[in-house]
DNA sequence: GTATGTTTGTGAAGTGTGTCACAGACCGTG
DNA sequence: CACGGTCTGTGACACACTTCACAAACATAC
């Protein structure tokens, strides 16, 4: 029931995909130090992984190392990034600017990865004309209209949950294929749509069975 | 590499403790629309996911249905809730009152849940004794203490990214096994210890990955 | 140039997760 | 109370992902 590759001439699997990221991330990290080189171990320690996994994640792609040297850090992030599309820009517009919408706009992290929030929408009538971020709060008609005129692919929803599904429909409706979702439901969305959900309360309630097993009292394992 | 069971009489995946919580929604969600029973079947709908993969999750943990009929929704979620430890409060702690901090502090999703956001620690001087939402911002030498003193046992990191690591470290240290990460780093954490990272950065760029597929010309297959 | 050590890329094996399919249990009806 | 219809729980199977292990490629030292 997941999302496979279809279309690729080699099926990369889903697990694959979301590792990239990471991998992408581990070596900005390394850049950043000075390295110029690595080997799938130490990338492997660095996230907590087999060098295995990693030179078998990356074959998928291509080959991209260097026997008996490793990978060219710098080289093995930029064909990386090429691979996700993350080399250019992805213009994307917000749902919902109460307090959550307003801490997306104003979160730092995004732009710099080339995610950029170019229109904001809400559907309180209060909100709408109001600036954010440089951006002006439009009204939820305007949405396809807006969206067609900035080449829009990502939505961020940041609505109350029972608005959440309706205006998740909108998005895709005018076109949007990528869903990033911070309200507190499942989702529903056509197979050609690509969704993520950001849900804090799920992520600590799969904790909880893991906490509970050492006992409440403090064990102590050293 | 991933952490699994090995204490519990049967071993139960981790990916199946990842879905439990969206089971409590669904039936939470059910229970509002006034529905007393519900099918596997109907709940993989609600889901996106097949029927015979909710029976044989809930299998893990014991027989909750009754053939010819469903499962009671009510029952149903009340037993989830108690095998995630969801019928006690968890305090948490905040580490970090940023922009992100605050926001997290003021996100009202958590309360509901059981998770009480009781103490909230920042590194810079000019933050401690600052008031936020009922809290008063204390030092983080006061940390271990504090985490004693409220029994605390989830620390929700959000600070930047340069000094994440050393205060998950700091953390673990002080006793805490369950750690909710906004930072945007690959964390290193002890075996006994749980930790999730909410990085929606991470979650759009493999998003990309496949928004760029479709409307791209179709590549030469063999 | 040769020898020794390192590291990749990848088939093959191993492990884990999802699905199938059916016996058994339960419901409603006449 | 028997019967057709429904739905769970679960062993067996199928599929997907991870790890193993090794040949080939490259580096370094002498």
């Amino acid at each position: 029931m997941t999302q496979n590759e279809v279309l690729t001439p080699v099926m990369v699997p889903d697990v694959v995909v979301l590792r990239l990221p990471m991998y992408i991330r581990a070596l900005t990290q390394l850049l950043d130090s000075s390295s110029t080189v690595v080997s799938s171990h130490d990338l492997g320690t660095l996230l907590q992984m087999t060098p295995a996994q990693i030179r078998k994640d990356l074959s998928y792609f291509g080959r991209f190392g260097k026997q008996g040297r490793g990978y060219d850090v710098k080289f093995l992030r930029d064909e990386l990034q090429q691979i996700l599309g993350l080399d250019q820009s992805w213009p994307a517009c917000l749902i919902g600017v109460g307090r959550l919408g307003e801490a997306i706009i104003n979160y730092p992290g995004f732009v710099p990865e080339g995610f950029n929030v170019v229109a904001a929408f809400d559907s309180d009538a209060g909100q709408v004309g109001r600036n954010l971020g440089g951006i002006e709060v439009v009204s939820m008609d305007a949405l396809t209209k807006t969206i067609n005129e900035y080449n829009i692919s990502i939505g961020i929803v940041a609505v109350p949950s029972v608005q959440a599904q309706a205006v998740i429909d909108e998005l895709v409706q005018a076109g949007v294929r990528g869903i990033l979702n911070y309200a507190p439901i499942a989702p529903v969305v056509p197979p050609n749509t690509v969704i993520r959900n950001i849900d804090p309360v799920l992520s600590l309630q799969s904790m909880t069975f893991y906490l509970m097993k050492e006992g409440v009292n403090p064990l102590v394992t050293d």
